[in-house]
DNA sequence: TTAGTTGCAAAGGCTTTGCACGCGC
DNA sequence: GCGCGTGCAAAGCCTTTGCAACTAA
């Protein structure tokens, strides 16, 4: 079964037949969905789910943090449950995939206390853009 | 004078009144403007402008490589004229500004062999996020 | 039972488009 | 004068919202 469900379930999280769609539509590894993709494969398999639904349901995971919200692909937003794993993304600039890297030594977290500027740092994105093997 | 107007002249860019405006809104460090803040500012000077002039002139001033599209922080893409030396963001969740930063030594650019997956790499993008010190 | 979730439809924000007019070169 | 740039208004895409009906716990 799916892990990101057994999660949710352990956290209370209420469960029903739409949020369970959902949750099994972004299990997996490289998964990078817009919403409406999610709506697309969730609907295959409960026709009646409805977009706001979807929508809502992405917001709860993200704001639970079992899935992370990426931008700068394309016009909307994709959604990437591997939350867990840190790690980052090398995005195709001809056809917008999106593969998941995994950095060997991340000393990359370390912005130096004098390019701070007061913030207190939380987290760093990074992106790598290019062309993938189909599109050269 | 703006550097930025000084080398789209240079490049033979068919120079406008509107153009001239929306370059010299973006000229500055630390400018991480909307397509809509861009147009109120450029109203300002120049009250006929329209939002679809806008938003041409960004779009080509991006394809040119002279501004850089934002995403990632709020809805709208942000648009930002220091693509000249690169750099990083420091972005704060709670009030959504943008900071430049200038990391000293980036070896970061560096994804290993072995993990780019046969794409041909050609940018870095580095987004930390945290709390400016108005927002902590 | 009851608070939280859903679906619908409409509104909303951001961006793009089509086309006639205008202006830089 | 030619061809690109502009403005307008409308359409488009992605996302959010309000509210009544529904359902998991």
């Amino acid at each position: 079964m799916s892990d990101l469900l057994q999660r949710l379930r352990g956290r209370g999280w209420r469960m029903t037949s739409q949020r369970r769609v959902v949750a099994e539509v972004l299990d997996g590894d490289h998964v990078h969905l817009t919403a409406e993709e999610v709506h697309l494969r969730a609907a295959a398999r409960l026709p009646e789910i409805s977009r706001a639904t979807v929508y809502n349901t992405l917001g709860e995971l993200v704001a639970l943090g079992e899935v992370l919200e990426v931008s700068g692909v394309g016009r909307a937003k994709r959604y990437d449950p591997n939350a867990r794993r840190p790690h980052q993304h090398l995005v195709c600039a001809g056809c917008g995939t999106v593969r998941d890297v995994h950095p060997a030594g991340n000393a990359l977290g370390d912005l130096p206390e004098a390019e701070r500027f007061g913030f207190a740092v939380c987290s760093v994105e990074i992106t790598y853009r290019g062309l993938c093997p189909a599109c050269t």
